[in-house]
DNA sequence: GACGTTTGACCGAGC
DNA sequence: CGCTCGGTCAAACGT
C-alpha cells in the first residue's frame, strides 16, 4: 500500500512497459542487499547481477514480469546530497502541511526541508531535475536493453542522525555497501531502490515503533547524493543502526501465524536491556519492529563501530512488496506497538474505537517491558489460536508517499489528536468499508516533517475498493492479495509497499496511457528532469498532473466527523 | 581476536 | 502432563 505506482504499462508480458513508481514500504533492492537475514538472497542478487535486466526479470518473477525484484541493486550514494525537495516541489495551493496531513493524501516532498540535524535530504524528492542526466542515461538504457522500466523514487527519512550519511547506505552492510558503490557507477540501467527503516529515536518522536522508509532512487539520482556532505562518513558508520543505537541479532524465529521469520535484537551496549524484535515479510521487507525496554545511555557516538544489525535487518531486500497482512486479508486484530524510550502507541480496537479520552489510551508512558507484555496480550484478541503478534505497523513515510496514505482503500477520519512528543498532529482514520475493522493514524515526524508515521491497525477483510473519481486511477487490488503467492501477472513494477496488510499499488493500463504518479510528480512534473523519457513522459505527467487534482479533493470528499471527534479528542 | 550472524536447542508460559 | 509457541541461549561460523 505505501507506494504510488505511475506505471505506463501494456497488457502482455513481452510488451514494451514502463512503470513509475515510487515506493516506501515495498521492499528494495537495496533492502535486500542490507536485510542481515537475507544474506543468501543478497548474494543471490549480487550474483544475479551479472545477468541482464531481463534475465533477472524472467527469473525473479518466473514470467518475464517486472517485479521490483527484478531490479538490480541501486547505486549507493555516499555522496552529494541533491538539493532540497522543496525547491522543486510546492505545495499544491491551498494546501498546508498540516491539511495534507489532515488528509489520508500525504505531502509532497515539495512541502519538506532537509532535516536540521542530518542534513540528509529525501530522496523522494530527490532531485530529479539535476539527476536527469543520468536518470535519462539510465532510462534509455533500459529502454534499450528490456523495453521495461520501473523508476522507483522514494524517499528516505532522515530521522537518524549519527546514521548517516544517508540512510540509503546505511542499511548496508559493509559488503553490500561497498559493492553498491562499484554498482552505482556501473548501473544506469536500473532503478536503485534503497530503503531504510529506522528505528525510533528517543529523540525524535517517541510514538515511533517502527519507522520504515522506503528509499528508491535511480541511479541517475545517485548523483544527486553526491553533493552532500555526509559522504564523509564511512561506509561502517553508514551502517549504523538507523536509530543511532547498535544491535546485536541474538536470535530468529519462525513465527507461528505469520509467514515473516522474527528477528531478536539486544541493544550492544553493556548492560543496557533494550530489545527490539523485527518481523519481515517473506520478501525481506521489514513489516514490523517491536521494541522493548529503554536505552540506559546515550545514543552511541557516531563514530562507534556500527552493528549495522538494526539497519540491515531493517533492511528489506525486494521491492515487491507484500506484507504478511497482505496475504491473509484475514480479520483485523488489535495491535499494539512498543517504542523504546518510553514512546508507545498501544491501542487495541477500543482505543481508536472511541474518541473518548483522547489519546490517553494510548499509553505512551507505560514502560516498554509492560507495553512489550502487552503486546502479548493482545495477541490473543488478535489472533485467535494463535500467538503470533500482531503489532500495529507503523510506518513513516517521507510526504512524498502520498499513495501510502491514499492506498486505495476509504478511509474516513473520526478523530485528530496532538499526542505526546510530536506537535504535529495525528489524524486518526477508519477504513469506511462496512465491518471492516482497520484502522490507521497519520502524523507527520516530530522532527522531520518529510516523514509521515503512518500505523495501521487491523487488517482489511474486503477487496480494495473500485477506484474513485478515475476509472484510470486505479489500484490493483491484485498486488494486495498476490503478493504473497507471486502470481501477480500485472505488467506494473509492484512498488508497493505495504504496511499491516496494505499493499498498494496504483496500476493503469497502457490503454489508458496514465499511471499513476507520485505526488510530486504530478505537482511539478517538470521539476523531475524527466525529459529524457521524452516529451510522452511529459505529457504523461501532465496528464496525470490533472489526475492529481481529482486525488486531492478525494480526501476531502472523506467524511469528515473529525469536528466531533475533535472536540473529543483534543 | 573482536564482534556479529546463524541456527538448532532449550526454556518457560499458556492452553 | 503434554503440546504449542515465543523468546532466548550458545556453539559454530562469518567478517
Amino acid at each position: 500500500m505505501a507506494s504510488s505506482t505511475g506505471s505506463l504499462e501494456t497488457s502482455g508480458n513481452s510488451q514494451p512497459a514502463f512503470s513509475f513508481s515510487t515506493q516506501f514500504m515495498a521492499p528494495s533492492f537495496f533492502d535486500l542487499l542490507s536485510a542481515d537475514d537475507d544474506s543468501v538472497t543478497q548474494k543471490r542478487e549480487r550474483i544475479n547481477m551479472n545477468q541482464s535486466f531481463s534475465d533477472r526479470i524472467a527469473e525473479r518473477t518466473g514470467a518475464g514480469v517486472p517485479k521490483f525484484k527484478s531490479f538490480p541493486p541501486p547505486s549507493l550514494p555516499l555522496s552529494p546530497s541533491p538539493p532540497s525537495p522543496s525547491s522543486y516541489f510546492a505545495i499544491p495551493p491551498g494546501l498546508s502541511p498540516t491539511e495534507l496531513l489532515d488528509s489520508p493524501v500525504l505531502l509532497s516532498s515539495s512541502t519538506i526541508l532537509p532535516s536540521p540535524t542530518t542534513g540528509t535530504l529525501p530522496t523522494q524528492g530527490f532531485n530529479w531535475k539535476n539527476s536527469s542526466g543520468s536518470f535519462q542515461q539510465g532510462v534509455k538504457q533500459e529502454e534499450r536493453n528490456n523495453s521495461n522500466f520501473s523508476f522507483h523514487p522514494q524517499t528516505r527519512s532522515i530521522f537518524q542522525t549519527s546514521a548517516t550519511a544517508s540512510s540509503t547506505v546505511e542499511p548496508l552492510k559493509g559488503q553490500e555497501a561497498a559493492w553498491n558503490l562499484q554498482e552505482a557507477n556501473k548501473q544506469t540501467d536500473s532503478n536503485a531502490i534503497v530503503k531504510s527503516e529506522l528505528a525510533p529515536n528517543p529523540c525524535f518522536s517517541p510514538e515511533i515503533a517502527t519507522i520504515q522508509t522506503n528509499t528508491q532512487v535511480s541511479n541517475g539520482f545517485q548523483s544527486d547524493y553526491s553533493q552532500y556532505p555526509q559522504n564523509t562518513l564511512s561506509i561502517r558508520e553508514q551502517r549504523r543502526s538507523e536509530d543511532g543505537y547498535n544491535w546485536r541479532k541474538y536470535g530468529q524465529k519462525q513465527v507461528k501465524g505469520s509467514e515473516n521469520p522474527r528477528s531478536y535484537y539486544k541493544c550492544t551496549h553493556p548492560n543496557c536491556p533494550t530489545k527490539k524484535k523485527v518481523e519481515r515479510s517473506m520478501d525481506g521487507q521489514i513489516t514490523e519492529i517491536v521494541y522493548k525496554g529503554s536505552h540506559s545511555h546515550p545514543k552511541p557516538l557516531s563514530t562507534r563501530r556500527n552493528s549495522g544489525s538494526s539497519v540491515q535487518a531493517s533492511a528489506p531486500p525486494t521491492s515487491e512488496i507484500h506484507d504478511q497482512s497482505v496475504s491473509t486479508h484475514s480479520a483485523a486484530h488489535a495491535d499494539s506497538i512498543v517504542t523504546p524510550e518510553n514512546s508507545s502507541i498501544s491501542m487495541g480496537d477500543e482505543d481508536l474505537d472511541h474518541t473518548k479520552s483522547g489519546g490517553d489510551e494510548f499509553d505512551e508512558d507505560e514502560p516498554e517491558a509492560k507495553r512489550w507484555k502487552k503486546d502479548d496480550e493482545l495477541e490473543g484478541i488478535s489472533a485467535p489460536g494463535s500467538r503470533t503478534v500482531r503489532e500495529p505497523r507503523v510506518v513513516v513515510q517521507t510526504t512524498s508517499d502520498i499513495d501510502i496514505l491514499d492506498d486505495g482503500y476509504r478511509w474516513r477520519k473520526y478523530g485528530q489528536k496532538v499526542v505526546k512528543g510530536n506537535p504535529n498532529p495525528r489524524s486518526y482514520y477508519k477504513c469506511t468499508h462496512v465491518g471492516c475493522p482497520v484502522r490507521k493514524h497519520v502524523e507527520r515526524a516530530s522532527h522531520d516533517l518529510r516523514a509521515v508515521i503512518t500505523t495501521y491497525e487491523g487488517k482489511h477483510n474486503h477487496d480494495v475498493p473500485a477506484a474513485r473519481g478515475s476509472s484510470s486511477h486505479s489500484v490493483n487490488k491484485s498486488d494486495n492479495n498476490n503478493n504473497n503467492n507471486n502470481n501477480n501477472t500485472a505488467m506494473a513494477i509492484k512498488p508497493l509497499a505495504t504496511s499491516n496488510g496494505f499493499s498498494h499499488n496504483l496500476k493503469v493500463p497502457a490503454s489508458e496511457g496514465q499511471s499513476p504518479f507520485t505526488l510530486e510528480m504530478l505537482q511539478s512534473p517538470g521539476s523531475f528532469g524527466f525529459s529524457g523519457f521524452g516529451n510522452s513522459m511529459i505529457s504523461y505527467m501532465n496528464q496525470q498532473q490533472q489526475q492529481t487534482q481529482s486525488v486531492f479533493p478525494r480526501t476531502k470528499e472523506e467524511p469528515r466527523d473529525d469536528i466531533f471527534i475533535d472536540s473529543l479528542l483534543c
